[in-house]
DNA sequence: GTCTATAGGGCGATAGAC
DNA sequence: GTCTATCGCCCTATAGAC
């Protein structure tokens, strides 16, 4: 993160990367798949955590109402570490490359979302555009709060999720 | 196209494409910015319909319904093309590099989907959420279209925009 | 068009844990 | 003895600078 910020990504090389964590640059893609994937290595628990919120859910629970328990456990989760998120927000969003990567994840976290929606008794067509909706809902509610120091993540995941639950008119 | 399906994307070097061309690999890059970009060349094509069928929708239009015509608008110039379109989307599920890029191109389709959309007077939040759940339904329908030879692409869009208007419940 | 730095993979050697 | 983590050195292709 002090590498990125300071020089920028593009300009940091896995080698300086790999110097500043006492290890050869061969270590470092034994950890990670690739350069952009250090920046995604909390990822995978936060969806973890989403799909243990969503099977978590009341069982007569809408697949919108279940959904929006697992975003606000995303919430708790990030709301805490704000300063971080909102410094790897920036490199990510000045980044083609890393908001690409960004994107796969969100749209890997979708899948997870609707998979568990489906075990609930969703049908395959219905969980999939409704966790895409929703991860759209949180992604755009992210992207806001970044922006804003004094704005409550959960207040606008809410805001959002009543904007895809009238979407019909 | 050749290239990519006998020997494989990651296989096949920039310097084979050029060759191809009977160009260097300097040209190439003088064309597309890198290699991904080679396989999503008409999808900026592709945008500039779909913003435009959007922008000629009926006035009274609600937001879900002047999409319609836009992914209907983008059904009609892809069907004529199915056996390209299935190659193609072949090569970019098979590669996550190029699955990355796709999404990328699919959230820029987004972006400008909702801005059209702010410019028929709907609010910011709404444009940006409606236009990424129809995205999303024009994605899953693609995915199946290529999936069953003999389906509508048209119908199966439809289906899903219902799934997305009634989301509420 | 030429030149060059970096990403990223393959493979064998090595050092330590148990 | 095996297993695992790291290193070191080789290589090629991408992609940017000039």
């Amino acid at each position: 993160m002090e590498l990125f910020q300071t020089v920028g990504y593009e300009e940091t090389t896995v080698a300086q990367i790999a110097d500043r964590a006492g290890v050869t640059a061969r270590t470092f893609f034994r950890y990670f798949a690739d350069k952009p994937e250090v920046l995604f290595a909390g990822s995978e628990n936060l969806q973890l955590e989403m799909v243990a919120a969503l099977q978590a859910a009341p069982a007569d629970a809408t697949p919108l109402q279940a959904l929006r328990v697992a975003l606000d456990a995303a919430a708790d989760l990030l709301a805490p570490r704000a300063d971080f998120a909102r410094q790897r927000h920036a490199i990510i969003s000045a980044n083609p490359a890393l908001a690409e990567r960004e994107l796969m994840k969100m749209a890997r976290l979708a899948d997870g979302l609707a998979a568990t929606l489906r075990d609930r008794g969703v049908s395959a067509p219905r969980a999939s555009m409704t966790a895409q909706a929703a991860v759209a809902a949180f992604r755009v509610a992210f992207a806001t709060w970044v922006e804003r120091p004094k704005s409550s993540l959960k207040r606008l995941i809410g805001e959002n999720l009543e904007i895809v639950a009238h979407l019909g008119g």
